[in-house]
DNA sequence: GCACTCCTGTTATTTTATTGTCAACAATAA
DNA sequence: TTATTGTTGACAATAAAATAACAGGAGTGC
């Protein structure tokens, strides 16, 4: 008996978004607000934000529309951000340092304990009061501490490894910065920020835009041509 | 007569990972390779890989498959990466240092530029070789260089204003790594970093797998209760 | 060169996601 | 009170995306 139906991940993705809505309205003090107002402001149809949020509940009130510090919570519950968070940074690169010096996730709840890298001039250092130890000792750490994400901000080459690693000592959420995708167990869950992809598909966008000189010739030219392909092998 | 119809945006967020893949085929010599097989390496489907292509041309040949190099180049022209971009950074705290002193950019075609801050002890200051400009200075600066892409790294109370006057000034593409999303005009490409974001995504996934405790409680309990909403306005 | 297999491009089907509609009921105004 | 308006939650209708099916050209082995 599979208690509850499933969520689509669509629904997922956008959950963080109506939460950084609401607290903004919260902060505005606004105390209630419609989906046709919100969806405004979104702009996302009402019918949807409707829906999505009766995935997991019905928040709102026929008449007065949703509460917007009740709604805020609830999915700040639904989002499980009513707790703390233990995340060690793997990485002590760039994008690793910049990751441990941004103070907003302390904010929500994420907490960065720890930085693990193999760098020697890094080693025993401390960023923002947060030490850099060597990987050798990131299994003797993860054996004693509680880590619920790890931050992999490494080297493509050495990713597939250290997430491995991770998996088989239990971590159990990898949020991979590598600019590659992770095979890990089916109960380790990864979230991806692949920088380079995002870039792309901008440019990609600017390209579409702005490029009506080129949709002329492809006209012109007719149909796409054929690849000629190099049959040695 | 809008000669090609439009591409789904769900096939053009999974191009740059095709090209992914693809150089990563060609740097292990590998000089074709079928739906089939390139599927199971990706975790997609075979008619996905077929269909997704079909949108640009046929590249694949009957019986033989895709010639690596040939897709790779067609897909590199595609996301329109065979030229250079001239981007700037906008806000060089944490993350937009972090962003001028990753190098990988570059080697794609992304060149970044310039970086502009209001910070004095940052103004005038290099990073990389590349210098940090006080953001009065970013009008003219626009207006005498060619800016395809402006990075925003700045606080959620500035970023507003900034893309406003960014896209006044002509810049067309903009990653947003500010934590709001942006208001521009139809003919500005914006494309969002919410990092925050996708740790919650992650949080709520890992909280998802890891609660059938939960789970019977909620059965328990029965139905969602209905909010007690606090009239008061 | 012929039979047989491989594998694409394309069309059909299924699944998922979004949008539109409306009955029911709360809030508000008369 | 009573009428009118506003707004949800449920569900129906569309639209979009993913998957499957398949016809037929190209490669392969004999």
């Amino acid at each position: 008996m599979d208690s509850e139906k499933r969520i689509s991940p669509a629904v997922i993705n956008r959950l963080p978004r109506y939460y950084r809505y609401l607290g903004d309205l919260l902060e505005s003090d606004i105390t209630r607000i419609s989906s046709k107002e919100l969806s405004a402001k979104m702009n996302i149809t009402a019918s949807q934000i409707r829906q999505d949020l009766n995935n997991f509940g019905g928040f709102g009130q026929q008449g007065y529309g949703y509460n917007v510090e009740y709604l805020y919570n609830e999915i700040k519950k639904i989002l499980g951000l009513d707790r703390l968070y233990n995340m060690i940074v793997v990485g002590g690169g760039n994008i690793g340092q910049a990751l441990v010096n941004y103070t907003n996730f302390e904010k929500r709840g994420f907490v960065i304990k720890a930085v693990f890298d193999t760098n020697p001039r890094l080693i025993g250092m401390t960023i923002r009061g947060i030490e850099v130890y060597d990987v050798d000792q990131m299994e003797e750490y993860i054996k004693n501490h509680n880590v619920d994400v790890a931050i992999l901000t490494l080297p493509r080459s050495k990713a597939a490894k250290v997430a491995n690693d991770l998996a088989k000592w239990g971590v159990k959420g990898m949020w991979n910065f590598s600019h590659v995708d992770l095979q890990v167990p089916d109960d380790v869950l990864v979230e991806n920020v692949h920088l380079t992809d995002s870039l792309m598909t901008l440019i990609y966008k600017i390209n579409e835009m702005y490029s009506e000189e080129n949709e002329l010739n492809q006209l012109a030219n007719g149909l796409p041509i054929k690849p000629i392909i190099d049959l040695e092998d």
